[in-house]
DNA sequence: TTCATATTCTCAATTTTTGAGAATATAAGC
DNA sequence: GCTTATATTCTCAAAAATTGAGAATATGAA
């Protein structure tokens, strides 16, 4: 095992159910020497990537929290949005979850997330959670605005080809709504945001029960997210010209 | 350069001014040639770790948001403190910023962060900030916690001696107050937290406007933070002892 | 102290990385 | 379509780093 992925490997060993390995553990769920394994730790140690937690234990470090807090700080997406969300979430008027979505290197990931204080039910998202490719609005929405040869590449030619037809109708939409397609009795609303400058295909949702979705309130929360959405995608050209223009 | 470093050289680039790099960038900043810098970014994006932003530009990449989520998810002290930090700040009845903060590696770093609603300024601090190790409540009440051996290997044996009588008097007294120590005008309160066996040296603190300590409140904020600290010892120490008692 | 375990070290064989430049993509303009 | 400029990958022998087995040291508790 060669290069950057032998740390890697160490590295996503660690997960919510083992959330601390001895190396011994290591070595063995690796298939390597402990000698190898004791030096990979060091390494991975002297960057801030693990830390000792006791006795012999290593967990996660503090390199990874600074670094979320650099893309934090950095985000386009974030910065065009976080503010928005929020309103949005206080806007819909109805308990809700509000999502900022990103297609993030080969992963649907959340970006963000805002509950209004009313939710008393919990979307299984929020920040630095991939979420299915295919599957409910918020990720539709994102791929309907893909470019066919990126998405044959992100989902395969046959899935490609098998929602070709309803992301093309999703793009004519500009909109996607799901009813249960990821969580029973929830229902996914989603508008898309695209800034080609940024290389960056997202999407702004929001998670309600299904019950809650009358008419009307369907069509006034569909004209509020895409509006949002539109507002996130003009302060993303505008953040783009700012930084063109100034002096490099 | 070898191993981890090389790429952790290329990572550490990234910075809230420079967010985005071209590969010539990269390659200069190091010194090193661009057919080295092409395969090192390949490494990284291949991995998550940087994407591609747009003409040729790389940002940081996806997986550092699903480590710190996962960090979120499994670390300890959050799990038995954030709600608790929450409650805190709601208790004190005051504007103010609760913070949990922990030593992590070789720094000082704030894991978690609440503002009451009606706080209307902003303290420097917040998840993923490092803090200086020397200055303010918040490190010190740390410090004061830390065994001799692993504070002079912290901040060096002159600094530590300089220190030791103010952090004996602190780990008497078990809290510590700072005022202006960090930002102009707010004053830090803290209390430490300490868990032996998951190796956890923290602390809880209010960061809060320096006019509002009057004598009696100051001391009711004191003894509200020693028994939520307390209370998060205690919590840590169950636990501990659930994961033990289960059956491996 | 003594034991048990954690961690680092040693060294020759093996594998990877390096750098310079050539060879290919890729995209924009004509 | 072709041309140009730039981005990215590839090639190959020399140089450097990693590997594995085990010995040698820490470290911490009894």
């Amino acid at each position: 095992m060669a290069g950057l992925s032998r740390y890697m490997a160490v590295l996503r060993l660690f997960s919510e159910g083992a959330p601390t390995w001895t190396v011994a553990e290591m070595a063995d769920a690796l298939g390597v020497p402990q000698s190898t394994a004791y030096r990979t730790v060091r390494d991975l140690l002297s960057e801030g990537l693990v830390e000792m937690s006791s006795e012999a234990r290593y967990r996660l470090g503090p390199a990874f929290i600074e670094f979320d807090r650099l893309t934090r700080l950095t985000d386009p997406l974030l910065l065009a949005g976080n503010e928005i969300l929020h309103e949005v979430v206080k806007e819909a008027g109805i308990p809700c979850v509000g999502l900022l979505t990103r297609l993030y290197g080969r992963e649907v990931m959340c970006i963000a997330d805002a509950a209004s204080p009313d939710a008393s039910f919990s979307p299984s998202y929020e920040r630095g959670r991939p979420m299915p490719l295919t599957q409910g609005a918020t990720s539709k929405a994102i791929l309907a605005r893909l470019p066919s040869k990126r998405l044959v590449k992100l989902i395969g030619r046959e899935a490609a080809d098998a929602m070709r037809e309803e992301l093309a109708a999703l793009r004519r939409a500009g909109f996607c709504l799901g009813r249960g397609e990821i969580d029973e009795g929830l229902a996914g609303l989603a508008a898309p945001i695209v800034c080609e400058a940024e290389g960056l295909i997202a999407s702004l949702s929001l998670v309600v029960e299904s019950h809650r979705l009358a008419g009307a309130r369907e069509e006034r929360l569909r004209l509020l997210l895409i509006s949002a959405a539109q507002e996130m995608e003009v302060r993303l050209r505008a953040a783009e010209h700012i930084k063109e223009g100034s002096p490099a």
